[in-house]
DNA sequence: GAAAACAAACCTACCAAATGGTATGTTCAA
DNA sequence: TTGAACATACCATTTGGTAGGTTTGTTTTC
């Protein structure tokens, strides 16, 4: 552990750059946008260096796609188990993860997938599945019209403030997500 | 009129066929990957035809855009002039405008709007301004923070249609519309 | 325990295809 | 005959991807 600053090659660290800095153009310039060799140069790797970690393209708009998938499945679930109240427990943890991703706006790596869901068929397949096995396994605690209806309100915030030019005010986003865990109780 | 067949060149008509293709490509592919020469072949022009419309890829797009955006004034401005309640009059239409719309789900052109809104500045700025003209004309009738949330809430179920792949099954839809216009009374 | 063998982690050089756009015709309508 | 509505041919550039080499780290063998 001492000697990991003289190891030369840390493959793991250049897949989690390459990861990141390829999640920011997503943003930045859609998906059909990124470019391999800008993903590449922001990680300080070559084209090559960086199809050795993804083979292709589509592998690496996979990979970034699962690993946000899974940042927002960890985050969900810390959510949840702070949440002493069983009813409408991920619904509640659901619009909070959003909120604080809506916070940070276009500039967040969550932007792109939503980006990435609409463009692409296997992502929108991914998200898809995604959904449908968390409603599934909170079906009994998070199935009802109410609950429903006040997490497809939290997506259009959310998406609201990525088409709003300057984001959602601060103060109002305040209100709206006071407003939206009332319903979630 | 009755020479129209005659008519060996109609450029409005092709036009409106250019326009309808790209929006249908920038659905199925996003933005970026729509290219000018698919557009051209599905309309039956050449490039070079097209170019001739739109002198380039970013003019076709913001026209495509803007045409949407005219279509959806006309049919909320429609459903408004149907609806004798006053209050929230701006909020149902836009609810019902959107159900519309989703009914038709990925394959409708207006699937296109959302996606170029995210990775297009430029017609984020439009989006934007057409969405701040619209709120500030009927502040008075629909300002309102729950009318606000239905609003979102309808964006929101119009997203999920896009992204689950299947759609939402219509009875599920029909029976979150009416959930939904029954909060904006 | 060193040397050799091997595999993983890169880099360099290159290419075929696609794409937006231009320049220059040609046909059609007024 | 003039300008709009196309078509043809072409180009410069970009981009995803391949082929093959080189360096670094690990494992095996003697």
């Amino acid at each position: 552990m001492s000697e990991a600053h003289r190891r030369e090659k840390q493959p793991e660290q250049v897949r989690r750059s390459l990861l990141d800095h390829a999640a920011r153009f997503g943003v930045e310039q859609g998906l059909a946008g990124l470019t391999l060799q800008a993903v590449a140069d922001a990680a300080s790797v070559t084209k090559g260096g960086l199809l050795h970690h993804f083979p292709s393209k589509q592998a690496l708009i996979e990979a970034v796609f699962k690993d946000l998938l899974g940042k927002l499945d960890e985050e969900i679930d810390r959510l949840m188990s702070e949440d002493p109240v069983e009813h409408g427990r991920f619904t509640r943890a659901y619009i909070d993860a959003f909120f604080q991703v809506t916070r940070d706006g276009a500039k967040s790596p969550w932007a792109a997938l939503s980006i990435s869901c609409m463009t692409d068929a296997r992502l929108r397949e991914l998200w898809s599945d995604w959904m449908r096995e968390r409603l599934a396994r909170h079906a009994a605690t998070d199935g009802s019209p109410a609950l429903k209806l006040a997490r497809y309100a939290a997506d259009g915030i959310w998406l609201a403030n990525l088409t709003e030019a300057d984001g959602i005010p601060a103060n109002e986003l305040a209100g709206l997500r006071d407003h939206l865990q009332n319903l979630a109780k």
